[in-house]
DNA sequence: TGTGGTGTGCAAATGGTTTGCATTAGCGTT
DNA sequence: AACGCTAATGCAAACCATTTGCACACCACA
């Protein structure tokens, strides 16, 4: 496993150093998560990517979305039930405070977490990989209009 | 709303105090929430049920799980993908740390969370219900498995 | 440039969850 | 205790995100 590497390898050197075949779709999967500032799930990043390739199937989104999950390229997160986003992974770690009534996310970071999950990792004997801090209400407009 | 109740009411009085109608199935179904040490998915909770109440149909679990989440009675975990728990709101707030490979789960207190919760409540202005912390990663006996 | 095997597109299958509808049964009122 | 109004239930069908089988395309390596 490649640790320490911060700065950030191309689409193509990823995939390679990872020994997949480096397709088009699969690039511009990758680069089209990369890019996105937030929170894609699987149909809008194959509404995309149609744009670019038209050709390009659903399933070769959600088998790819698979590849980069295991390659660790990517989180999921479950915002609404039943529906996944994607992200590609970021350098900074960060969770997220959602709005439960307009769906509206905002990105935190917690730097206890990273002390706390060391902590949990020698009292469990558990090698963490993942931390995900969701943290869930109503945002300031929506708390103000339910009072309406 | 009922806020500073903390001694566990009885489920009829719960339904009751909802203004929901009180059916043997609502009865049975938060019954066997709150009884159920773990985390049960709707499927085990439908097949519980169905010892003690035959003729309960799987629409019926569904339904009232949503009702119950919405009264705010149960929490739902997304710990498979694709795969909802639910767990009857504990007396004391716990996180999960999940194994990814058998899917052994330890509940953790994280006390830090509440003050870091408001925290947040006040830099977002947010209204926040509910505090999701779930770590992932492999137990101690996935991890030698996986050494040999 | 040819060859083998992985990746893709398509359509069909899957499976957890939701919904429409007729029937049943709470619960407040006689 | 019976009545009537609704909400809740059971059943089967619908939904919909995701997965899978299969034939064809194309990437990587020789």
């Amino acid at each position: 496993m490649v640790r320490g590497v911060k700065q950030k390898r191309s689409t193509q050197e990823v995939l390679t150093s990872s020994s997949q075949r480096v397709t088009i779709q699969r690039t511009l999967l990758l680069d089209l998560l990369r890019q996105s500032d937030g929170h894609l799930d699987a149909y809008e990043l194959y509404r995309r990517a149609q744009q670019k390739h038209p050709g390009i199937s659903l399933s070769t989104v959600y088998r790819n979305l698979q590849l980069f999950k295991k390659l660790g390229l990517i989180e999921q997160h479950h915002f609404a039930e039943e529906h996944h986003y994607y992200e590609a992974k970021p350098a900074t770690e960060h969770q997220h405070l959602l709005c439960l009534n307009c769906g509206k996310v905002v990105e935190f970071s917690c730097p206890l977490s990273r002390k706390f999950k060391e902590d949990l990792a020698k009292r469990y004997h558990f090698d963490i990989t993942g931390v995900e801090l969701r943290m869930t209400g109503l945002c300031s407009s929506c708390r103000s209009r339910e009072r309406q």
